[in-house]
DNA sequence: AAAAACACATTGTTATACTATGTAATTTGT
DNA sequence: ACAAATTACATAGTATAACAATGTGTTTTT
């Protein structure tokens, strides 16, 4: 077993992954960036840097698939919260589509 | 729906599942490269760009995943026929195993 | 004889995860 | 009361990989 390719293999496999969580995660709710990270690490075990996730939600605010708005909180600094737009969720569905493509494809295999 | 940004995730989302695919497409049977471009469209409906299944090829077997040989045909150029080894078959199900992984957690979302 | 297909490969461009680093406020530990 | 850890945002640099474009030479089809 090639430890070092599988570890390198499953950041390539983020590439892909990444956006789709962000995404279906921004669909039952809306988060603030450094509680997606926890949030996403509860619900799948998985840890995205904040080096990776800052950058990613910007990509999708500017892709129009997410939106923010800067919330003030009574102490502590304002929170940028992120919520799914309509072009999100319709973007959302066909990412899910083609997922179960690849995935039935796959196991086809 | 943003198509744009649907192409390129599907884009990105192939540097997880391609070296995938081909080691699973190597593990029924060996193929020369460009055999596998014209299998795996027939298998999985993907299109692989030749500019990226070489390197992709090489890479596999600088990591020991797979090996070659050159097989002399009666009419025409050899051809370069890969077969996959005992450590690719290995990192292959520690990659199915992530896979399965990944799939049930965003099935779960 | 010309065009298309076969079969290999590399170069340049673009996209993205990750590490490291930075800023600043707040909360926790001692 | 002070130091350390946590919260919350963000960017710069590095490594990796898909893809288009291009290149070489052979063989098959028209």
């Amino acid at each position: 077993m090639n430890e070092e390719y599988k570890n390198k293999w499953i950041s390539q496999l983020k590439k892909g992954t990444l956006p789709f969580i962000v995404l279906s995660v921004l669909r039952r709710n809306t988060y603030y960036g450094y509680d997606l990270i926890n949030e996403i690490k509860k619900l799948t075990d998985i840890v995205i840097a904040e080096g990776t996730l800052y950058p990613l939600l910007v990509r999708l605010k500017n892709e129009n698939l997410v939106s923010h708005s800067w919330v003030e909180q009574e102490s502590g600094i304002p929170r940028k919260y992120y919520q799914i737009t309509e072009e999100g969720k319709n973007t959302l569905n066909a990412m899910k589509d083609y997922w179960t493509y690849i995935n039935n494809t796959i196991q086809s295999i």
